[in-house]
DNA sequence: GAGTTTGAAACT
DNA sequence: CAGTTTCAAACTC
């Protein structure tokens, strides 16, 4: 099964699972409109109440009949995952070649949907609720056509439920996708031939057949496809169950395509790597699927999942509150969702542009970039965009419903930053615990590239970026700062002397020795791991978290037992992470508490220095532009002058940049309580390094003038 | 850069 | 749980 076992989900960390924080997402906006396709080039940037493209409330409807509309949502209701919530988005087939489900399919769709919402997805699951059709979809000749055309009486019906018309309807064998792309130029997904029989009613009803095959846009989300067993009198093999999963990966292929291409400009977003869509960090709808909704840690927070675009196994999970970045493994699930897009829409995907979709509450965008141009995409820092990358072509799981084999710890315990990735050739049940910092490693080795030629074409995982503090530092502090790397010798960088092994993360660039702390050597890892949580089960957790309750400060989780420090140097682990110690330490002789003129002392010392190299630093900076802009300036004058005195160079910029030096230079005696005469020599020592400068500049603007007229 | 010091982790 | 050893980072020269 590719469904997240419930098991499994209880095990992962509270911060991943958590979707308390999401749930009451609002299902539409508020003026009823869930999908606005209108393309808004001056909207904000999607951070605050963007959702993912999949967070359109879809629903399928099929020309079944009405009784089997009711079966179908018996059936759904009989799942328990029936919000009722209204589906802003519906696609009403017209197209009964195509889209004609029966009930227990449609129900599934229904099912699918909502537990599509991996990615922050909200598809509503509220049952097969009878909307206009904003979509119409039609089968054609294998293609499915994007492009600007509109139904004038889909684009009513759309407008009339305020949502903007996005038809994909029948046309010959075509997809005819009316989207609202500015292009005007049709798109056209080629969809594999059904054996001349075209449409998919043909193949739902037949288990033995195969089911058509594209390039599915998952969204980056777990398909928890649950088989409509039983309920509502509908009874589904597991081949059936397997062809809807084919089925509704297909139809939210179609919806996601209409939506991620419509928009081919406002690239809003931050670029990561490949395609991306932007997801709102505020809400989803549901916590029916908590691996991907970005719902977060308690109001504002979200959660950033990154997966690679080039390692569509991977997402990688920011969780606030948390200075790790998890991971997790999604699992390409579903063969039949292989396929090929051919056609324009090559060309179109190949265009390299963001495309932007601005769905009510939904804004995606999407750059669309060749496969190869994705390997080469250099990974970037996150910044305050939230941006979701969608691998188009699979399915992804969370985790395999069947367990660890040998090992299974405790999830919660696992490193921060750990993905569970399929290992080789051991389908769903091998995993490598893979840090989350590994996915950067990954996007910059030639591992990368695996991903695009592994039979999952031009991914484009979801990535969601945000800015967020984590364990009290800023992002950009977690993010921008690297690890330093480790000099392990003996330990094989598998025990928690080794900084990147305790932190979960693999050694890259690293000075250790006989490293096994890699993916080459995940069993020993995985082992050594194993091993750490027997020991203490709480190894891999953040030492510094905050304090009892009512407690703002963070602290040690165990504190330090220093001896001869005095809690004063960063031996002292409280001390390094700049807190103070505190009643649970062990330390003898600790200086490191508020009251300690000795560290006052030190705090005083170190800010003082910080200070004042940041304002030499500024002041020199300033200096030297003065001068290399005055030189600038002066340059003309001579070359046709034939020399100029260094005092020409001394302008009231360059004279106030020398004061502040000056200036600068004063305070630091003052603070250091130097004598007058020793203030004054100070003084004057800088004065003379200015004027140097000045007059070595003069010197070098004549010289380099006198070679440019040569 | 080599050697020393330090305290957490690992071990007994 | 306490004492000891191992280890790698922090620190000093």
């Amino acid at each position: 099964m590719d469904v997240v076992s419930p098991e499994l989900t209880s095990l992962l960390p509270d911060e991943i699972m958590d979707t308390e924080a999401i749930e009451d997402i609002p299902q539409s906006q508020p003026d009823g409109s869930a999908v606005q396709s209108q393309p808004s080039d001056d909207a904000p940037v999607p951070m605050e109440t963007d959702t993912p493209v999949a967070s359109e409330h879809l629903s399928l409807c099929s020309n079944a009949t009405s009784a089997e509309h009711a079966k179908a949502l018996a059936a759904v209701t009989a799942l328990g995952i029936g919000s009722g919530s209204p589906l802003p988005i519906s696609i009403s087939s017209t197209l009964p070649s195509l889209l004609t489900l029966k009930p227990a399919m449609a129900a599934s769709i229904a099912t699918t949907k909502t537990t599509d919402s991996l990615t922050g997805t909200s598809f509503s699951t509220g049952g097969l609720q009878r909307l206009t059709a904003p979509f119409t979809i039609s089968a054609a000749n294998h293609q499915i056509i994007l492009n600007k055309v509109a139904s004038s009486q889909a684009t009513e019906a759309a407008k009339s439920a305020g949502i903007s018309p996005q038809i994909i309807k029948q046309e010959g064998q075509k997809l005819l996708v009316t989207t609202i792309g500015k292009s005007g130029q049709p798109i056209v997904l080629q969809l594999p031939h059904t054996g001349g029989k075209p449409g998919l009613s043909q193949t739902f009803g037949d288990n033995k057949s195969q089911a058509p095959q594209f390039k599915v846009v998952t969204i980056g989300g777990r398909s928890e496809l649950k088989p409509v067993v039983g309920g509502a009198g509908n009874q589904l093999t597991t081949l059936q169950a397997q062809q809807l999963k084919t089925v509704q990966v297909t139809l939210i292929c179609f919806v996601l395509l209409t939506i991620t291409l419509s928009e081919p400009h406002n690239s809003n977003m931050q670029s990561i790597s490949g395609k991306k869509i932007a997801i709102s960090p505020l809400k989803t709808p549901s916590k029916v699927n908590p691996s991907v909704t970005m719902g977060g840690v308690g109001g504002s927070q979200f959660k950033t999942i990154i997966p690679l675009a080039s390692q569509p196994n991977v997402q990688q999970i920011q969780v606030p509150g948390s200075r790790f970045h998890y991971v997790r493994l999604v699992t390409a699930t579903t063969a039949s969702s292989s396929g090929h897009l051919s056609g324009p829409s090559t060309s179109s995907i190949q265009t390299a542009k963001p495309m932007v979709v601005s769905t009510g509450a939904v804004r995606m965008s999407v750059p669309i970039v060749p496969a190869q141009t994705i390997k080469q995409m250099a990974p970037k820092p996150l910044t305050s965009a939230t941006v979701v990358t969608t691998t188009p072509t699979q399915q992804r799981l969370i985790m395999p419903a069947t367990p660890l084999p040998q090992i299974q710890p405790n999830f919660t315990n696992l490193p921060p930053g750990t993905v569970l990735a399929p290992a080789p050739g051991g389908g769903n049940v091998g995993y490598a615990v893979v840090p989350a910092q590994y996915v950067t490693q990954l996007q910059q080795t030639p591992f990368v590239t695996l991903a695009s030629s592994s039979g999952f074409p031009a991914s484009a995982g979801i990535q969601t970026q945000a800015r967020l503090p984590l364990n009290g530092l800023s992002t950009s502090e977690t993010t921008s700062r690297p690890r330093k790397p480790c000099n392990c010798t003996k330990s094989q960088c598998l025990k928690l002397y080794c900084d990147c092994f305790a932190n979960g993360e693999f050694c890259n660039n690293c000075n250790c020795n006989n490293c096994f702390n890699n993916l080459e050597h995940e069993t020993e890892r995985l082992k050594a791991i194993k091993t750490c949580l027997d020991r203490n089960p709480e190894a891999f957790k953040p030492k510094i978290g905050k304090g009892k309750e009512g407690e703002s400060d963070r602290r040690h989780s165990k504190g330090c037992n220093c001896k001869r420090s005095g809690c004063l140097k960063n031996y002292c682990e409280c001390y390094e992470a700049k807190i103070m110690c505190s009643s649970i330490c062990k330390c003898i002789g600790c200086k490191n508490f508020e009251e300690s003129p000795e560290r006052k002392t030190l705090m005083h010392l170190a800010d003082a220095a910080e200070v004042r190299v940041l304002q030499q630093t500024a002041a020199k900076t300033k200096l030297s532009s003065q001068i290399s802009d005055l030189l600038m300036r002066t340059t003309p004058v001579i070359s046709s002058g034939g020399g100029r005195l260094p005092y020409t160079f001394v302008t009231k910029e360059v004279l106030e940049a020398t004061c502040e030096c000056l200036m600068e230079q004063a305070k630091k005696a003052e603070q250091a309580h130097q004598p007058q005469v020793e203030a004054e020599r100070m003084i004057l020592e800088e004065f003379g390094h200015c004027l140097m400068r000045i007059i070595s500049s003069a010197g070098k603007a004549k010289a380099d003038c006198a070679s440019i007229n040569c």
